[in-house]
DNA sequence: CGCGAGCTTGACGTTGTTCAACTAGAGTGG
DNA sequence: CCACTCTAGTTGAACAACGTCAAGCTCGCG
């Protein structure tokens, strides 16, 4: 992983995202007196379902899945968080409580800001509020095409378009090294993990994926692609 | 259906939600300048997913689904509207374009509103905006048991869960009768018509529902709710 | 009386899970 | 350096869950 220069102060930190453009100097001053940053190793969690509500976070380095903790311990991965993303929780304004559990799937650093504050921005700045609001918006648009995904497709057109998603959205290189597990593939797509490694070993016979290990290649897209549109 | 009278004027509506009782009189007025009122007949279509987005709704008579339409004409029931509940898009903010459609289950009533009038509304309204995103944070949240439902239980879970869900929360009287089709709990619990029917003929069996037609009378809700927790 | 839409039932085939056994590699302690 | 263990990955076979198809039914309505 690579060596982490501890952030200085909100103002100058330059991994500082999009939504937070919109806060003023005085702003991001009050950020900076009400956040943690934390490191987290690989597995560790860093949000529990069900647990208060205190902060959001920030990933600045890493990667980190967000799941909920389903029936019969089987889990389901509702989305990855790389840098710079937030996660808010939806318990905001609610219960105030975690939702959903988030963990480092690898090093990841993370800051960890007061909910607090964020409502504070939210009273006093509406350009921040209705960044929120698109946020939210966007969150709920994409769960919509997961809800499409996990019941009206099956096995083939939900593992292609999960190695899609990992090359165009997490990855973002061909070939790629898969830091995620089998399991988590499975969690990802509601399946099986066993069920997992056959789709791969069928799309790596096929030609349409090369597998060594954790090391993979997209061979064909474009196919992919339609086994993903047409299910 | 019951005979409904015009309402001449947002600030004297009755039918108002929670939500709209964050604005003054002004902010009522202004509403009440850029809404239309209309009715729907059962089976009409109110919002048409795809179609611009430049209205949000407010059912105040009937209920209406909220569906996506999916792959091979299969449609996913995300909720229902009752009076008095807002229809947002999702498309706000983002793309302008509605995610999902919203059809009349029975003959309804509702308030078209202008997008640009809720924009301006969070603009200069923090506490009307806190409350929008609270609105969202639990959809988000009963997004999540949706996702659990679908893809961790099976038929019987499912179809139980639906009856507590449509007695508690739609119908509020038992017995009731059912304004919506087999199709339509077909495309709420994701599963096939037939097999709806079939775990209906089950629960029948069972002493736990009684079915005849669309009139239904949950005769063990204690029991069905266990079979809605463990799937 | 006939028509059509929604509902119901049974038989059958497919999809996907579960279980059990086996393999490979990484870490640990003697 | 070698057992030992632990975890993740892999494979096959048996089984259960679920969808599809085809047929028949019911009931309201013209």
């Amino acid at each position: 992983m690579t060596k982490h220069v501890h952030v200085q102060n909100c103002r100058t930190c330059n991994r500082r995202k999009n939504i937070f453009t919109f806060l003023n100097d005085d702003e991001l001053e009050l950020i900076d007196k009400h956040r943690y940053e934390l490191t987290f190793n690989k597995g560790e969690i860093i949000f529990k379902q069900g647990s208060p509500l205190t902060h959001v976070a920030c990933i600045t380095e890493g990667l980190a899945k967000l799941y909920i903790e389903g029936l019969n311990k089987r889990n389901l991965i509702l989305s990855f968080a790389k840098p710079v993303q937030m996660i808010g929780g939806p318990g905001m304004f609610v219960d105030y409580r975690h939702h959903f559990s988030v963990a480092a799937i690898e090093d990841t650093i993370a800051c960890l800001i007061d909910t607090k504050v964020i409502e504070e921005l939210i009273e006093h700045n509406p350009v921040f509020a209705r960044d929120l609001l698109k946020t939210s918006n966007l969150t709920s648009i994409s769960n919509f095409n997961k809800f499409i995904n996990l019941t009206q497709k099956q096995m083939h057109g939900r593992i292609a378009d999960a190695f899609i998603f990992l090359l165009d959205e997490i990855y973002g290189r061909n070939p790629f090294i898969l830091s995620i597990s089998r399991q988590d593939l499975a969690d990802l797509t509601a399946m099986s993990k066993e069920n997992v490694i056959r789709v791969m070993k069928i799309f790596k016979d096929q030609g349409l994926l090369k597998v060594d290990g954790n090391l993979v290649e997209i061979l064909n897209k474009k196919e992919l692609i339609r086994i993903g549109k047409t299910g």
